[in-house]
DNA sequence: TACGATTTTAAACGTTCGTTCAAACTCGTG
DNA sequence: CACGAGTTTGAACGAACGTTTAAAATCGTA
């Protein structure tokens, strides 16, 4: 295990303060002076660190998009029936959200990246959106789930863990243990038949 | 029947070409001169018919939400189960929204406006969100719906909705009328016992 | 046609923002 | 202590943007 040098931590630094720059204002509602300032650096000390700015939101995605997927290689490595491997990664889903990136997913703006940074952010998450497809399309096979549109599914099953970060309150009364609850029993638990 | 004047017109158009905009490239992210040009006029002149950018964000909002509430009203007025009729409101709502509103709902980052502009537009949402709330209610009470928590259902429900503008393609394969099926399918179908 | 109200223009403004850069500072190591 | 690589500063820049404004153009109507 060989420590990594102590730029890289800094620069995850940054990440976490311009995510939630980005998460409450937007990619361009969010300025480079804003993000630098939470970690008392001027914002000219970040170019040290960064090419430009969208380097920083690429950088964003790149780190949730992973995670997302080693998220998905882990449950994919277990051998769960489609409905219990399905209900894991729901659950993993929210709490990564919720409790690792604070409300930071597919949320950040992509579309504010250019094209040929987006292309592969948007690589990443086809591969995501892809294994979530198959699991479903495996339950409707194996008769454990409803009949119907995996895609259409998936998107809707996407759509409303994404829009966790929209309403999400730290200091409010559900923790991410009972969203993940309530969700999987919706999501996952509307499917089975 | 009076008609309303010339520049209720305008000001329609405006909002449509600033909800594209906004749409594209999120509030801060779409310029006030791409407004404008779409519409083959000069940003100037939109202040003749807006007071500022925020204004017309605010107009956004109030359209998308006045329509919205126009149609829970409407769900209310007749005499449904909840099951039918929380399957026709989510069935008039992806019509709404992809077929008028051109997938622009609650998606336009509300957050750009200041507090008292913001309020306002929390309060429509608030009652629309509690019409919802209150049909999951009413079915888990009657035993069509299988129980659980109405807000955590609602926020799910919502979520899986607003998020399709963020992968529609009005030149894909799917019509909002097939995607309208599906979520009803599974986001009402699931509910179900 | 002529008048007044409505609508549009084009230029200018003040500000904010992303980015650059040369100089200064920090700190571990020989 | 001295050196040099790594890091930070603070000021400056050019461009983009929201907004204002006075003048010009347009249009309905008498």
């Amino acid at each position: 295990m060989s420590r990594q040098p102590a730029t890289t931590d800094r620069r995850i630094e940054i990440l976490k303060s311009a995510a939630a720059a980005f998460r409450r204002r937007g990619y361009h509602g969010a300025s480079v002076d804003e993000i630098a300032s939470a970690l008392e650096m001027t914002k000219g000390n970040l170019y040290y660190y960064f090419k430009n700015k969208e380097e920083i939101l690429f950088a964003c995605h790149e780190y949730s998009l992973g995670k997302l997927l080693v998220l998905m290689d882990e449950v994919e490595a277990e051998s769960l029936s489609p409905d219990a491997r399905l209900r894991r990664l729901v659950l993993a889903f929210v709490h990564l959200i919720l409790d690792d990136l604070h409300g930071t997913a597919l949320t950040l703006d992509p579309e504010a990246l250019s094209p040929p940074l987006l292309k592969r952010i948007i690589a990443k998450r086809d591969r995501f959106d892809h294994g979530i497809r198959t699991i479903i399309q495996q339950g409707i096979d194996q008769g454990v789930f409803k009949p119907g549109d995996p895609k259409m599914i998936e998107f809707a099953m996407m759509g409303a863990i994404n829009w966790i970060s929209k309403w999400f309150d730290p200091n409010g009364a559900m923790t991410s243990d009972q969203i993940g609850d309530a969700f999987a029993d919706y999501l996952v638990g509307g499917l089975q038949q």
